[in-house]
DNA sequence: AACACCCCCTGTCGGC
DNA sequence: TGCCGACAGGGGGTGT
């Protein structure tokens, strides 16, 4: 499910309810997700107050008092929602797989719910949180400032990997996935074939096929996020609602489908990168 | 460095 | 209807 338009929706739909709020408790139905819950996991979260809810790449980071920071990641699955410890309307969730309950000290209760357990949940002290696990490492915001064609240009030079395997690399930019990597390559009409080092010329500058990308990248996740994400399968909002991105996808699962692109013309191909489904319009994208 | 391939786990979908 | 393989938005590991 969740790539960083997705993220961002959830974080939006927890922050009104988590932050200045206390965590009155915390309820494990299990001792793992992809790891096991870090030592003292429910007792270290337990009457602390919650100062500020952000997203790094496709990571929540929940910052509670005291400086500890509870890094939450959804997986390929993972879905929060809110319930106001009443009984709700709630069809669509298989509560077999609620994994955690934060029940809160204004009543509210928040549940991560989980089926495929590629989910996970660390405590970080926050002075380190840059430097360890899971954060350690992670590339520059796509939404943030540093996200320039000449950045890219610097970063992926000397790449010869296919520039949608870069784009998927956490590494150098956190947050896009397999969504949303198509899209923007779509949007900014380059191969996902195409050798990273390839979109930039013998002097080290952007092509003018890279120097669309950045504000490709920046289209494609700010509509996604208006949309409140895309919904395939998994993708829930908070309150239960569906994200609509996925009726606006230009790319993504339309195999065999026309272009839309105005005047191009072209079927929509699907090819297999790294073992992941790659969607291109192999006429308006070089 | 960069591939290809495997794993984690569960659910869904299409074909037979 | 039932079974079975392919596939799914995540990350991480191996070996070549």
């Amino acid at each position: 499910m969740p790539e960083l338009p997705e993220v961002e929706t959830v974080r939006r739909g927890l922050e009104p309810v988590l932050v200045g709020a206390r965590i009155a408790s915390v309820t494990l139905n299990r001792t793992d997700l992809r790891r096991p819950f870090p030592k003292g996991f429910a007792k270290s979260l337990t009457d602390r107050r919650v100062e500020g809810l952000d997203r790094r790449g496709k990571f929540l980071v929940a910052r509670l008092e005291d400086n500890l920071c509870l890094v939450m990641h959804l997986g390929m699955s993972g879905s929060f929602r809110i319930t106001d410890g009443s009984v709700a309307a709630e069809v669509l969730i298989d509560r077999r797989h609620d994994h955690v309950i934060f029940k809160m000290s204004s009543g509210a209760e928040i549940c991560f719910n989980d089926p495929r357990r590629f989910g996970s949940m660390d405590l970080v002290g926050n002075k380190r949180l840059d430097f360890e696990p899971p954060l350690a490492g992670l590339g520059i915001e796509p939404l943030g400032p540093d996200l320039t064609a000449t950045w890219i240009a610097e970063r992926l030079r000397a790449r010869s990997t296919p520039i949608k395997s870069a784009l998927l690399d956490q590494r150098n930019i956190a947050g896009l996935g397999n969504i949303y990597v198509c899209e923007a390559l779509w949007e900014a009409r380059i191969s996902p074939l195409r050798p990273a080092a390839r979109l930039v010329n013998r002097r080290g500058r952007p092509t003018l096929s890279l120097q669309r990308l950045p504000q490709a990248i920046r289209t494609v996740l700010h509509a996604a996020i208006d949309s409140g994400g895309s919904s395939l399968r998994n993708h829930i909002r908070t309150d239960g609602s569906f994200g609509m991105f996925q009726h606006s996808f230009s790319v993504y699962g339309r195999e065999g489908g026309r272009c839309r692109r105005p005047g191009c013309g072209g079927t929509i191909n699907r090819t297999v990168q790294a073992g992941r489904s790659t969607f291109y319009c192999p006429r308006c994208q070089r």
